[in-house]
DNA sequence: AGCACGCCGACT
DNA sequence: GTCGGCGTGCTC
């Protein structure tokens, strides 16, 4: 100890902590990255750290992201210098801890990285954006340039301005100059020090604005109105403005309703009023104007939100059941004939979870989801639901994730992706049509099922799961019956309405006899019409879009083939076009055969645009109407066409299967099912369960309100098992001959499935790659689980050819858990392979 | 997923 | 000789 200090400092004690914790954060990147990334927090601002929250950081030399705290710790990392967060964007979590815990099951689960599943999560507002933007360089503004700028230099220069420091995205430069190489021009313009670059972060979130008036504070008197009144004598537009205002606003009652205003569209767009005199009022300093931010959802409190409606002594019963056997078991099924009326059964159940005061959500297929419920629900549940669907802004959907962080919105009515929002006392989970496929996202990553997914946020919120189907799924419904759910059933229908009468029609055999007219048979003519002829309506459904699936030229017999995917080209009449229904490509349609010349180019098959075609000649009094993905693509398509068929402007409606989900038609006494061999034969295991319900949900549309329905199905061979099931209307025995197929076959739910798919541009390596694949796959799990490789029925789609490997897997979590891990290492050991470096491996659980 | 670094063809 | 193609590897 060698103290230069006559008194000896103090001993160093160890100084009381001077409380200066470094604490560590670990982010989830919206990127598809294996692993968490750890930052440092900046020591100041510790107590900014929020678990859930945003914070903005740098990522690589180049990208700024923002991205989701997971975790804080104060641990740092051995091998590497942590970077510092930049910047802390919340001071509430946007990601709740539920919410986390549900993410980290789901990437593990659907075997795909966090990333991905935030990515799928967040609506795309709430990930800020790095953009780019130039600006002139302080120096060149001061001293201007040694070098000579050429013209398009120049106006970049012109544009970015002189002191005010106006920057310009790169989107910004390259529509000035309406060329895309400008990356040069800027590039040369950084070298010349004319120009830097920053990044900025930006919130792509506005609120929604509306202008509103008011009256000027001094004016708010009852004296000082009428004296104002005076002195606007000679003015008579504005006193109508004024007038009206006090009309709307009755400032004289209470002088604090004057705060709110009213809009002032509402003044300036009457008709009776002057906008220019309500303008005049804002300049003069009578009226004010100012902003308001208001919600894309407006607050309408809806005085008849409490009525309450009268359950059918049927609808009581079950939802009495539902309740007694969620006090035994979290999950139930409600298994009710279409047109049983189970909305009103959840709605019941819905008001009973909120006076709880739970959350609900309540999930519906895309194309279930229709301004018919929503209205319904709107009326029971007013400004407490929430509505999240796909064809909603972005906006929107920031409006309704904040909307349940806050609590406004209770209930939320929503797609599939609604599972991501942001809940955390959730008392019950709905799951509508709960079979349907489209519960299950397909592509990209996460590959995850709704339907599951909801049973696991129950799982893990404590709430109930309510799944109802007409035609449940035969996994759900063998869990139904193994007791592991609760099963509730409704064999009638609301109202007097029976079930339909459901007929088979021989189409092989009417061929033969002539009496086929294109695709249709006469009886099924002759049905149309004289059910138009009673005013009543026909659905017709034909589950392939498009005019014809195939053109062949009748003398050498080439068909059109799409050049990135192994299927014929469809043929769309109306846009006289040929597409490819994989990849989107589509051409003109050819004049004369490419291949031998010959104008003897015929459609084969037929599709939804066809019959439409067909019928317009075929009954030239019917109003027909197409409802399919070409149709309703334009935003309010579909709710134009579901309109006029309500309003029975049309007597025909020719779809796809978008008409077969949950639209209650009245007047609707006849379904056809044109083609039904094409949704039998169908080269998966689940193709009888997918036409049963195809064929029983059409049906469904069939008579309702007292009215006794028909529907006709074409097929070439009737005597097929499932057409047995189907007539009869018996769930119960399609199930019992389904679930032995199943049994049988080793196929869900006695398995778990996991499907490999591998893509590669070259077909052989994508065989190959495959090949290594499957032989890892069988050295970790035995040969018994890998089926395959097999290129699929579509081979290849967008340039990739495709090869797939099935496993089936015990249903025991352990083995599951393992299992997944070792399909990975099998994954990677191919991907690591050189050769492999271009092939995509995608991993699909519980595939559809 | 981007973005940088690094090694081989068609242009000033 | 350089500009630029995209193959490979990393990002706290």
């Amino acid at each position: 100890m060698s103290l230069t200090f006559e008194f000896a400092s103090p001993a160093p004690v160890p100084t009381p902590a001077p409380d200066r914790v470094t604490l560590f954060v670990d982010v989830i990147l919206p990127l598809p990255l294996p692993k968490l990334y750890t930052y440092r927090v900046p020591y100041e601002l510790n107590d900014n750290v929020v678990i859930g929250g945003r914070v903005i950081v740098q990522f690589g030399a180049k990208r700024t992201l923002s991205c989701i705290v997971a975790a804080v710790h104060e641990t740092p990392p051995k091998e590497y210098q942590a970077k510092y967060i930049l910047e802390f964007i919340d001071d509430a979590p946007v990601v709740t801890q539920p919410q986390l815990k549900l993410f980290r099951w789901m990437a593990e689960y659907y075997m795909c990285t966090l990333g991905e599943v935030i990515n799928a999560a967040l609506p795309s507002a709430l990930k800020l954006s790095s953009e780019s933007r130039i600006q002139l360089h302080p120096v060149f503004v001061a001293e201007g340039s040694p070098y000579p700028l050429d013209d398009k230099e120049q106006r970049i220069v012109d544009a970015l301005g002189g002191e005010d420091g106006k920057a310009l995205t790169f989107t910004e430069v390259g529509d000035l100059l309406e060329v895309a190489s400008f990356h040069k021009v800027i590039k040369s313009l950084m070298q010349k020090d004319v120009i830097f670059l920053f990044e900025q972060m930006a919130d792509k979130y506005t609120p929604k604005v509306v202008k509103k008036v008011r009256l000027a504070e001094h004016f708010v008197t009852m004296a000082a109105v009428e004296q104002l009144f005076d002195t606007l004598a000679s003015k008579p537009k504005q006193v109508d403005v004024l007038l009206k205002y006090l009309q709307r606003v009755p400032v004289h009652h209470n002088e604090h309703l004057n705060q709110q205003g009213i809009e002032k569209a509402a003044l300036t767009s009457s008709p009776h009023l002057s906008p220019s005199a309500v303008n005049t009022l804002i300049k003069n300093g009578i009226l004010e104007q100012f902003d308001q931010i208001v919600s894309r959802f407006p607050l309408e409190e809806n005085p008849l939100a409490q009525m309450p409606f009268q359950l059918s002594e049927a609808q009581t019963t079950a939802r009495d059941e539902v309740m007694t056997l969620f006090g035994q078991k979290n999950i139930v099924l409600l298994h009710g004939v279409t047109g049983s009326g189970k909305t009103e059964i959840y709605i019941d159940l819905i008001r009973n979870a909120l006076d709880g005061g739970g959350q609900v959500l309540y999930l519906l297929p895309e194309i279930a989801l229709t301004a018919q419920i929503v209205t319904r629900l709107m009326r029971v549940f007013g400004s407490r639901l929430g509505v999240y669907h796909s064809k909603f802004s972005d906006n929107e959907r920031v409006e309704v994730w904040n909307g349940v962080l806050s609590g406004r919105f209770q209930v939320v009515v929503g797609v599939r992706s609604a599972v991501f929002l942001p809940f955390d006392s959730l008392s019950l989970l709905i799951v509508d049509e709960e079979h349907e496929s489209s519960y299950k996202q397909y592509d990209p990553a996460p590959r995850y099922n709704a339907r599951e997914v909801a049973l696991m946020i129950g799982n893990f919120q404590g709430a109930k799961v309510l799944l109802g189907s007409a035609t449940p799924a035969v996994e759900t419904f063998y869990m139904a019956r193994q007791g592991r759910y609760g099963l509730v059933s409704l064999s009638k229908r609301f109202g007097e309405a029976g079930m339909p009468e459901i007929e088979l029609i021989d189409t092989r055999k009417l061929r033969a006899d002539k009496k086929m007219h294109n695709h249709f048979s006469s009886d099924l003519l002759s049905a149309m019409e004289s059910k138009i002829a009673q005013q009543e309506q026909v659905i017709l459904f034909q589950n392939r879009r498009g005019y014809a699936p195939v053109i062949a030229c009748q003398d050498c017999g080439y068909i059109p083939k799409c050049q990135s995917c192994a299927v014929s080209l469809s043929y769309h009449k109306h846009a006289h076009e040929l597409r490819c229904h994989y990849c989107g490509y589509h051409e003109g349609m050819p004049t004369q055969c490419p291949a031998c010349g010959s104008r003897a180019l015929r459609t084969q098959g037929f599709g939804t645009e066809k019959l439409e075609d067909d019928l317009k000649i075929m009954l030239p009094q019917a109003n027909v109407q197409r409802m399919d993905l070409d149709t309703t693509r334009a935003k309010n398509a579909y709710q134009q066409i579901i309109g006029d068929f309500e309003q029975q402007k049309t007597n025909v409606l020719v779809g796809t299967q978008m008409v077969t989900k949950g639209l209650d038609f009245e007047n609707v006494s006849l379904v056809g099912i044109v083609n039904a061999d094409a949704i039998i034969h169908y080269p998966d295991y689940r193709a009888h369960e997918r036409a049963y319900q195809m064929f029983v949900q059409v049906s469904g549309r069939a008579g309702r309100k007292g009215k006794k329905g028909k529907v006709l199905i074409q097929t070439g061979d009737p005597t097929q098992v499932i057409f047995d099931k189907v007539i009869r209307n018996d769930y119960l025995e399609f199930y019992a001959y389904e679930i032995e197929q199943r049994r049988e076959h080793e196929y869900p739910p006695f398995t778990r499935m996991i499907k490999l798919t591998v893509k590669h541009m070259d077909q052989e390596l994508a065989q190959k790659a495959a090949i290594l694949l499957t032989q890892e796959l069988v050295d970790r799990l035995g040969r018994s689980v890998v089926l395959g490789p097999e290129p699929p029925y579509i081979f290849r789609i967008r340039n990739f050819f495709l090869q797939e490997i099935v496993i089936k897997l015990s249903r025991e979590h352990t083995v599951l858990k393992q299992a997944k891990l070792d399909i990975c290492a099998a994954m990677d050991i191919v991907r690591d392979q050189k050769e492999f470096r271009q092939a995509r491996l995608v991993a699909d659980v519980d595939p559809m």
